[in-house]
DNA sequence: GAAATAAATGTTAGCGCTAACATATTCAAA
DNA sequence: TTTGAATATGTTAGCGCTAACATTTATTTC
């Protein structure tokens, strides 16, 4: 294993001077320091980050803790995928390498969200869908740790993070089927303690009062944000026998499977109900009829969290800055138009 | 930052007792052990990875360098998303995060696949359709450098890989499509240099020739792996007004791709034209017709690889090992029966 | 109860690197 | 020249940890 000794010792320098050559610090001749690069390469030296960490506290990675990561998938892979290509660009940009954490995830005990950093004294933390329990909020907050919180976010504490705008997103898909005509809407939920899934709720009550609807209890679903939720869900709302006109589904999985599902209970879409998802996600587009959902703008998200948390592991002063993304509405054919 | 001596200090003992009982190493008094970790959990203290690594040559990662994330994405994203997954598993169950490269591909340039591992001091490498450059290649055999790749293969060198049977699986294909009374078989390449691309190909050649079918240029279709391929492949195929009964593609992207370029070309799939893919991504399923395919278990695939890497991070002897997984038939409806 | 053994704890050195200070060399200005 | 600054290089210490050896204390054996 070659170290910057043997390097020195090659290139007829101390050590030092070879560090000084690979960091750029200092002044080197410029005959020496093409010595030292030449010893670099014959000898393929590598520094070592270990011990280049060890002392100046700078590791060049960035930790990255994705819930579906930890065997929770709540929106399917696709939407980490584009998160994580955003993500990527910037840390390539930044010369960070990005480490996965890989603790097992215990039903009933804590999840450590900071244990990456503490451990690896990585330069920051993104943390996607998580549910960062109490005292490691405060800790992330007291402590300044560079962190950017995706797709979750407490108003309790002063911590960056970027999100999509769910609730105005779930009322812009309202307003849509309401303006298509419809007027007995349904909605499957997600799991009840993500934050998000809660705001896209909250916007289907938003979209029933101020059209003026009736909240059927019945056409409320529970969910689990997964294809085979979606499957049951449909299943149970075919045995009430009182379908809505439209099923707005609180994430493009769920949709899926209600599709897929519906197809079964011989049930055309959308002439006998019609469907939306919510997130965009690549399968949406090839589904026939082609789901109509709510894109979130996945990558640019991710590089904005990237981006955000360079911001803090760069500047000494901690300011939170939240990034809130607007919902597109693509247009598919899986909503029927009932107005005319 | 809390140290290991600042744990001793509380605890009353020396630093190396706090070590010991971190690493359940040598002997520790029952009672001085409970000292040390209560003093630990009071602190809040986590042991330095770097430190820990700087003499120990173990940090507990394993580096993942997988083509998309470099910006080139062969499969599609589901592809890696189901390999990463059961390589994840695995990880867990050995207590190892996962590192990922984050280099920047410029072309032309050889990607240095060995960086991570020499400035990291990784565990061990996980390549997922990887191009590593014969020079590379020698290192790895020589240093024994603890790697498995997925996805790509040298006959050349001792290096442990998981694939799967490529060319078998087209020929099984071929062999299904033959028996569903196809005569006239076209084929959709991918990227030419990649390995399994190639023997993809190879496949489809063993098919026509077996079966003594017309070995027709034209039905040979220049492709990418993309579904904007698979798009510019199915307007050049109608555009020669002679079409093929079916076309087998390399890959699901570019099946998806055609079917949907099917669509607006007012083809109808089967009627018109039989669709076959290849990987069994997820997306298969959610097009109408469902997409018959050739599936790769890649969670399996991924289980494997990590195993194996495991494998030689625990072994001193280094043993090539060679796993090479069936490819499945997924039968769907995008494939006619024109033998009855 | 002395000697041999095992268990429990401590000391020293060093992994590869950088920070901080120290020294040597060059160069320009008086 | 002399001097002071700028440039170039080197020395020492220490980041947090573990390996290897050293020492102390407890336990066994005859």
């Amino acid at each position: 294993m070659v170290t910057q000794s043997e390097v020195a010792k090659r290139a007829g320098v101390s050590f030092i001077t070879v560090s000084r050559v690979i960091n750029n610090k200092g002044n080197v001749k410029e005959e020496t320091r093409e010595r030292v690069l030449e010893a670099i390469k014959e000898l393929k030296y590598y520094p070592n980050s270990l011990g280049r960490g060890l002392n100046s506290n700078k590791v060049n990675t960035v930790g990255i803790v994705i819930a579906t990561l930890m065997g929770v998938n709540i929106h399917g892979n696709q939407f980490y995928n584009e998160l994580m290509s955003g993500i990527e660009g910037i840390c390539i940009r930044n010369s960070h390498d990005m480490l996965i954490s890989t603790q097992k995830k215990y039903p009933g005990v804590e999840y450590d969200y900071l244990k990456l950093y503490y451990e690896r004294k990585i330069d920051g933390i993104i943390m996607v869908s998580p549910n960062i329990p109490e005292s490691q909020l405060r800790q992330i907050e007291e402590e300044r740790i560079p962190c950017v919180i995706i797709d979750d976010h407490s108003d309790e504490h002063r911590i960056s993070y970027v999100d999509a705008d769910n609730r105005e997103a779930v009322n812009l898909a309202g307003d849509y089927l309401f303006q298509k005509g419809h007027r007995k809407m349904g909605f499957l939920k997600g799991v009840e303690n993500n934050r998000n899934a809660q705001d896209r709720l909250a916007g289907f009550y938003d979209v029933i009062a101020k059209h003026n609807l009736d909240l059927k209890e019945d056409w409320i679903l529970e969910g689990d944000f997964t294809v085979e939720g979606g499957r049951d869900a449909l299943r149970k709302l075919v045995a009430q026998n009182n379908l809505p006109t439209v099923l707005l589904c609180a994430n493009d999985q769920m949709a899926l499977g209600v599709m897929a599902e519906a197809k079964n209970a011989g049930l055309k879409i959308p002439e006998d109900l019609s469907v939306m998802g919510f997130d965009g996600i690549e399968a949406h587009r090839y589904t026939t009829p082609i789901l109509t959902t709510m894109r979130q703008p996945l990558v640019e998200m991710g590089v904005a969290a990237a981006e955000m948390l360079f911001e803090q592991i760069n500047n000494t002063d901690y300011v939170q800055e939240i990034r809130i993304f607007p919902v597109e509405l693509i247009s598919g054919e899986s909503v029927k138009d009932v107005a005319g």
